[in-house]
DNA sequence: AAATTATATCATGATATTATGATATATGCA
DNA sequence: TGCATATATCATAATATCATGATATAATTT
């Protein structure tokens, strides 16, 4: 006997665990502008930490989660950690991303319940 | 004076909360599921309900998340609602994702901070 | 070595999101 | 009209996420 209902639907929810979480790396404003920000060029924290004005534990924090996610990846210099995006498609998520939801900002704005 | 700061990290810092509202419209799993299943074809609320396997009332409000940031949307006909994707380049969005999380699904699963 | 700088980590309280079950609404049918 | 079906909404308890401040680590400078 193979699968008792749907296939299909069986590896949609395995993915689906994945894909949710790595969406979830963007669904934080903080979050969303270390990305945006990177996207022109690498930074240490510290220049992240100025440039957003969050405290450094919060950039630091944020950073960790962007990592794991594989949104970003540093490289060590000195004391200084440069982080950069991981991935040119990132980018391209975030410009479609930006197309899409220019026609109704407003209505997403006022949801409440997420 | 015209900004003291970094302008077009203000400009930045407006969008940034409506983007990440609209990407943690995908993060969570079920609602990851409904839009990618709904990709294939519009499905009743019903027919989303059994195809997933969650409760009417779970699907219901994952749907009305999913409304407001315009992932999908519906018709009434008769007692049924039909939902579909909205625009086609949410899908595109879908299909980026996929391809970047390939390489590290592994590590994204692993992440604990989020 | 001591002090400084840059970054990471962690515990905890505050806040936001989610699941659940109950209930409401609206349509179609007997 | 009364009942069944389909969907939406809501209150609340459970859970997850986040900000904050404190502390740890590690490299550099004095």
């Amino acid at each position: 006997m193979s699968g008792t209902s749907n296939d299909s639907q069986e590896q949609l929810k395995i993915h689906a665990d994945i894909l949710a979480k790595f969406f979830s790396g963007l669904s934080h404003p903080i979050r969303y502008r270390i990305v945006a920000t990177l996207a022109e060029k690498e930074m240490t924290v510290n220049e992240i930490v100025n440039e957003l004005g969050c405290s450094q534990s919060q950039i630091s924090n944020h950073l960790a989660c962007l990592k794991w996610c594989g949104y970003v990846s540093s490289r060590q210099e000195g004391r200084s950690a440069y982080y950069q995006v991981t991935d040119k498609r990132i980018l391209d998520i975030l410009e479609l991303a930006k197309k899409v939801v220019a026609d109704n900002a407003e209505h997403i704005s006022s949801c409440t319940r997420m």
